[in-house]
DNA sequence: CCCCCTTGGTTCAAGTTTGAAACAAACCTA
DNA sequence: TAGGTTTGTTTCAAACTTGAACCAAGGGGG
């Protein structure tokens, strides 16, 4: 079968979105790097440990919510962890599992260095988008989203028990 | 003054964006480099120069429109011109500059890549937008990069004569 | 219980990215 | 036109990412 290639509006927002999303994930790299020391994904690992119940998370589960590979976050941690601003703790349901602690520090880290970072995206993206535009982007990044996390197990159309969820809370 | 933080709303938009930008990356990183034997950047190299007059650019206009750091460039450029799929050669009206050259066997690399790399872009991303979403997307992108290019020179309100733009063909 | 398959994590080498120099040519301007 | 600044590019070390390989520990059948 012959390549569908992209139309000439698809082509624009193709490139448009390029040059977007890696704009702005510079500019808030380069904000965090600044004043926290790290790069945006360390926060974001900060962040959702700070959102879980009892500040901590197994690898893998974070890993999932990240949409990163074990083996990053392993270097991520790791990195955290020299820094003091996350413990590993082993569970006690599943020796294999390791859980990623927010220390008290990290999360004094992630307390000081929150409020820059979100005017860095409320300048960098919402102050430009109208409140109809948050929404599409919204709908439209959930969707794509979902696309691709649904579409990796087998390759054909889904039929699994719509995705487990391991836990293991102490 | 105080942080203002992000509605609901808004943390459904970041968090959906993150998510989808992120394995829409990845998706299209893997499928390039299985099949083109490159990430998707170095990709975008090759694309960006056989559009361009001659098929040869100034690197840093290059830079420019990849929206990345000379430097990132350089490296790529290095490895491509290893491959053979691009050629550096001297400019003539500007001896600091160089200009990268898409190889004969560059142009052939890409066209044996492309079509994967569409049908990717294509069943990742437009497959699952409506014609609508796919304006929106191209608005909102267009309107945040111009937001992030426009606003690096200077601290308070642009003031240069519109951007320059130097050329060098021979 | 033992074997095999899966799951959770880490390790390691190779590849890529970053940011701060270093250099050199071009461009003022006095 | 000498000297200082700007512009175009590369270099280098440190940081980060990737993917394959590895090592446990869990989870079934037999």
């Amino acid at each position: 079968m012959t390549t569908r290639w992209l139309t000439p509006e698809e082509q624009r927002a193709w490139r448009a979105y390029n040059a977007a999303s890696r704009l702005l994930e510079d500019v808030i790299d380069r904000q965090l790097q600044q004043e926290g020391g790290m790069p945006h994904l360390f926060y974001m690992v900060l962040a959702n440990l700070s959102e879980a119940p009892d500040r901590r998370l197994r690898m893998t589960d974070l890993a999932e919510t990240l949409k990163i590979t074990r083996s990053r976050l392993t270097y991520a941690v790791t990195r955290l962890e020299r820094d003091g601003l996350v413990r590993r703790e082993d569970c006690r349901r599943d020796r294999r599992s390791s859980l990623a602690v927010l220390t008290d520090e990290g999360m004094a880290v992630l307390e000081r260095t929150a409020p820059g970072h979100v005017e860095t995206v409320r300048s960098a993206l919402f102050d430009r988008l109208t409140p109809e535009q948050v929404g599409q982007l919204a709908e439209i990044c959930t969707g794509i989203a979902r696309g691709l996390q649904d579409e990796d197990p087998g390759a054909g159309a889904g039929d699994l028990p719509w995705r487990r969820r391991s836990s293991c809370s102490p």
